[in-house]
DNA sequence: CGGTTAATTAACCAATCCGTAAAATAATCC
DNA sequence: GGATTATTTTACGGATTGGTTAATTAACCG
């Protein structure tokens, strides 16, 4: 239902797991074995984890022997970037109050404005 | 089960709807029935996606009267930005390799093309 | 009070998600 | 070829998600 891009980046990040392989990757390609380490999961767990990142774009696997090296690609992440940029007035304090005021002046207008 | 704060977060950004909902609360705060004017969806669905937001604490609701006016909090979009800036690097590095990146998506293609 | 409007809750369903154990694949080494 | 190592796939649960309709709550208005 949900095949946008955003919406699977988006997804796929919302994992405390898929955020911490990306962190690990952050420092490096290495090993699926290398990347379960950490986590008390199994390695299909991992595995699938891994795959959800993939079809994100978030990591790209290649193959050296019996090894699926994972490196992190950084694409999507900067797509949720400026899609949450847009939005940084939000967050930011000084523009917060602005805002509120805004807001209160809007609700002024509409009331004396017009009936609804 | 999976109780941690930004993943609460990146949920509720995983889903158009309620991705639009908050470009709506940008300019304003506003009903629930105006908020789901734009959707062929019932009440009851916008209302949970609602809910969605307000528990990831993306929005805040008043109430005046029968209408519950919705808001956005940026709080929550600010520790998203935080977390997705420490991987800045790996866009800019995507965007410095932008033809290495295609090489090997095509590359990518060739190969495994035929699964799908 | 009774009727209308705004919004939520309840009950349900299908699809997806996150994990498991067991089997299958793929490449390497002897 | 056969054993070993690395990883994925399959099959299966149980929990969550995203939607529905019908019923309910809450506040207003006359």
């Amino acid at each position: 239902m949900r095949h946008d891009h955003l919406s699977t980046t988006f997804a796929a990040l919302a994992d405390p797991t898929r955020r911490a392989i990306l962190a690990r990757l952050a420092s490096g390609e290495t090993s699926v074995t290398e990347l379960a380490q950490p986590f008390e999961m199994t390695m299909p767990a991992i595995s699938k984890h891994l795959k959800v990142l993939e079809r994100a774009g978030l990591i790209a696997r290649g193959r050296q022997a019996q090894w699926r090296p994972c490196r992190i690609e950084g694409r999507p992440l900067g797509e949720v970037a400026e899609w949450v940029e847009h939005y940084r007035r939000f967050w930011d304090e000084s523009f917060d109050r602005l805002d509120e005021y805004l807001v209160e002046l809007k609700a002024k207008e509409k009331k004396d404005g017009r009936h609804e």
